[in-house]
DNA sequence: GTATCTGCAAACCCTTTGCAATAAG
DNA sequence: CTTATTGCAAAGGGTTTGCAGATAC
């Protein structure tokens, strides 16, 4: 670990802080549920999210899962992938670095990928339109090469 | 109008198609709301888009809008746009040039763009992981000015 | 002490689905 | 004629919300 990670706040010392700013408050299940969050790379819904929760023996309601969940959006700490089945997914995009999405449209699969061209891009339409700039989300829509068989098959 | 336009099918053309492929059938209430979602460039909602079905002395079933919907989707027509306020919004994307979303993460207000250099990572892609490529969603997310002044100012 | 937060359960509302009648091919 | 489609109304299911009790500060 090099003194660049030693210095980045925990994403619990961001979201105490952006609590506080507005006069919220810090609470054992609020903790619980971004210790949840942040213990995986991989994409939560609220369902999986509370499963996970209750599996480690602890027990937090759905409705603070889902009143918490647009504050963490406001602090810039998760944010909204996709919906799907009825439910939004969402992934933590605090102190991990950022990866885009290539989807195949028949089985739903996807593969992660990053590209820096995005961040001039970014850059640019900032400047354009007077915007200050948070993150970018691009998704690539295809037909895997699985798909591409069964296609050609059927 | 030059003659590449001409040449090109319309939507209609390309639907009524893709349904015999299937064994599906081509009736008055599919056209009704294909006309009716082709009729603007704006993003719609089944909600919406039924209101204006029926804003034509037209009547078709939510049902109806909704079962077409995947179909529509199937067919390369229309696309997932976002998930807001309970509801998925959608838009064409056959016959009209593509554009990618730049939002404000405050009110939500969209401006629209476009940029190339999105064509040469999609094409990246395909190759690297073996897709056929259909399109792809850029969305840019940040802060517009007015909401930045609003900030300051609280 | 006071305003916020929690859990529960009911309410909400978009979407899906079963079914009988209708219509496309 | 046969099978897909329609409209209706009910069911489904994720998300939101009112409320009373608990708790951060």
């Amino acid at each position: 670990m090099d003194s660049k990670d030693q210095k980045r706040p925990s994403e619990l010392d961001i979201f105490r802080d952006f609590l506080r700013r507005q006069g919220m408050r810090y609470t054992p299940e609020r903790e619980t549920i971004i210790k949840e969050i942040f213990s995986t790379h991989e994409h939560f819904d609220v369902d999986s999210l509370y499963l996970g929760i209750r599996q480690k023996g602890l027990r937090v309601s759905k409705a603070s899962i889902y009143r918490l969940i647009p504050l963490l959006i406001k602090a810039n700490l998760i944010e909204e992938v996709f919906f799907e089945n009825g439910q939004m997914h969402y992934e933590h995009i605090y102190g991990h670095e950022h990866h885009c999405h290539l989807r195949c449209q028949e089985c739903r699969k996807i593969e992660e990928f990053s590209d820096e061209r995005v961040v001039q891009i970014e850059k640019e339409l900032g400047e354009r339109f007077n915007y200050r700039i948070l993150r970018h989300k691009l998704e690539v829509i295809g037909i895997c090469s699985t798909c591409q068989k069964k296609m050609n098959t059927a």
